[in-house]
DNA sequence: TCTGGGGTCCTAGGACCC
DNA sequence: TCTGGGGTCCTAGGACCC
């Protein structure tokens, strides 16, 4: 708890949704939904549009579409999205060396930390509270420059009330919370607006005749632990009456990482669950390898036709990131796993993460691997795996959203796609609403292409975003 | 209306060791 | 022969967050 709002969170609104519209000038105003687009799909960001007819986040998308027909229904570009993010970022690093992102939206910064801390520790409340308003309207002007987006900000002495602030600034604003005034602040409101508190935690707290926050703080801390367990009471209590000390913190290490996949009908043929399990393995040890990482245990996750859903894991001598290794221990898990009457979801992670580099652990699985590259043979590419599913006739597929080109017409973006007809806006995101054309899916001038960026904002010199390719790539991780 | 995909943290029981 | 307690690791599940 500090004594001025120095903790600075900020959080981009509607994030996803906000970057089609900054992309798609003809979506601008317009209700935009991305998400999974398939049968299963959920809703990830709705823009503010198309909240207004109920629309938000975690929703099944047949649900919204129901609610919303007429929005615009795209599947997420995280590459753009991380490309802009990337930009605020580097723009939050400007004001501190510390930095916490929580997602590519939202981070917190420390504003007390570095030498802007050190300008700040001179000052008195007063002062310091004007400050800190002060960077943070300035960090929400230039994050509007360079990206054309909108941010919220909240000012606190805590991370906690700097979350709840940036939340109740939404959109677009910035709220102070003055040091002092947390349990007012948090007094009246519902006990799911305190981080960890969801729907579970909620229900319970209801029944002991608990739903705002005055009455968690009333509450005893002995009589919240045993309601809850130790930790979530404890820090229940503690957040609750205002009290929240955690730093914040710049490097945080990847503890797992993890693939799965939902199926557009549940899977029934044991053979093509078990070919599923391999190609996610194989997808999971990709993202290990280019993390730089391996790891000691391996986990399937497999979620039944019912929504029942069970982890099986299982933890080798060694840390590895050996494709082999992964697919063969994920196939052991399996078999111990019953998956009749369908399999809704497949998922493959490798979790105990060690720093070992790719060389120690090729010291340590040459030999295995050796004996089973020779036990596996050749004649690799001849067949198709057992369980793969039947070859896609080879047609072209667009999908909503999705960026492409064309000689004639210019950059552009896929509608939507049907009988053998693409439909396409032609338009830029520096541009005016552009039109609408419809190709044949087999037109060969018709290319998939790269996003564009949002504005002709150039990171400043000296940035990372600037700076040569490998500067600072190790050099960060251990600064204090 | 029928529920994504990527994570984190906590709890609890059993094995195993000292 | 009966009965300790503590610590650590592993496994499974659940709640929560964006």
């Amino acid at each position: 708890m500090r004594s001025t709002p120095t903790i600075l969170h900020l959080d981009m609104d509607a994030f996803f949704a906000a970057v089609e519209q900054a992309s798609k000038p003809s979506l601008r105003g317009k209700p935009v939904i991305v998400g999974g687009l398939g049968p299963r799909g959920v809703v990830s960001t709705a823009s503010y549009e198309a909240r207004v007819h109920g629309v938000h986040s975690a929703m099944a998308m047949a649900h919204a579409r129901r609610l919303c027909p007429n929005a615009a229904y795209l599947y997420p570009r995280f590459t753009l999205y991380r490309q802009v993010s990337d930009i605020v970022m580097t723009l939050l690093h400007e004001l501190s060396p510390l930095v916490e992102p929580l997602s590519l939206d939202e981070a917190f910064v420390d504003l007390a930390a570095g030498d802007s801390g050190r300008r700040l520790a001179g000052l008195g409340h007063r002062e310091v509270t004007a400050a800190a308003r002060g960077t943070a309207e300035a960090l929400r002007a230039r994050i509007a420059e360079a990206t054309g987006l909108t941010a919220s900000v909240g000012l606190a002495g805590s991370k906690l009330l700097a979350k709840i602030g940036s939340e109740a600034a939404k959109p677009d604003g910035l709220v102070v919370i003055e040091p002092g005034t947390e349990r007012d602040f948090l007094g009246p409101r519902s006990v799911r607006t305190l981080w960890g508190v969801g729907p579970a935690t909620a229900e319970h707290l209801r029944r002991a005749g608990i739903t705002t926050i005055a009455e968690v703080a009333e509450t005893g801390e002995a009589e919240l632990v045993r309601l809850l367990g130790k930790a979530h009471g404890a820090s229940l209590h503690a957040m609750a009456t205002g009290r929240d000390d955690r730093p914040v913190v710049a490097e945080r290490d990847v503890k797992s990482i993890s693939v799965e996949d939902t199926f557009d009908t549940d899977l029934t043929d044991r053979a093509r669950v078990r070919f599923e399990v391999a190609r996610l393995a194989d997808r999971c040890v990709r993202r290990l390898r280019e993390a730089g990482r391996s790891g000691r245990t391996v986990v399937l996750k497999v979620r039944h036709y019912d929504f029942t859903t069970l982890t099986r894991s299982e933890t080798l001598r060694a840390p590895t990131d050996d494709p082999g290794v992964v697919k063969e221990t994920a196939a052991r898990l399996l078999e111990s796993v019953v998956t009749t009457g369908g399999v809704r979801l497949l998922g493959v992670g490798v979790a105990g993460l060690a720093d070992f580099t790719q060389e120690d652990l090729f010291a340590q699985f040459a030999e295995e691997t050796a004996a089973r590259e020779e036990a596996a043979g050749d004649g690799t590419a001849a067949a198709p795996e057992p369980g793969a599913p039947p070859p896609e006739p080879a047609e072209r597929r667009w999908r909503p959203g999705q960026d492409v080109s064309h000689p004639e017409y210019g950059p552009g973006w896929v509608q939507g796609s049907g009988l053998g007809r693409v439909t396409v806006r032609f338009e830029v995101p520096t541009g005016r609403p552009g039109r609408v054309l419809t190709l044949a899916i087999e037109d060969p001038a018709l290319q998939p292409a790269e996003p564009l960026p949002l504005t002709s904002w150039t990171p400043p010199p000296g940035s990372p975003e600037a700076g040569p390719p490998e500067a600072g790539r190790d050099g960060d991780a251990g600064a204090a």
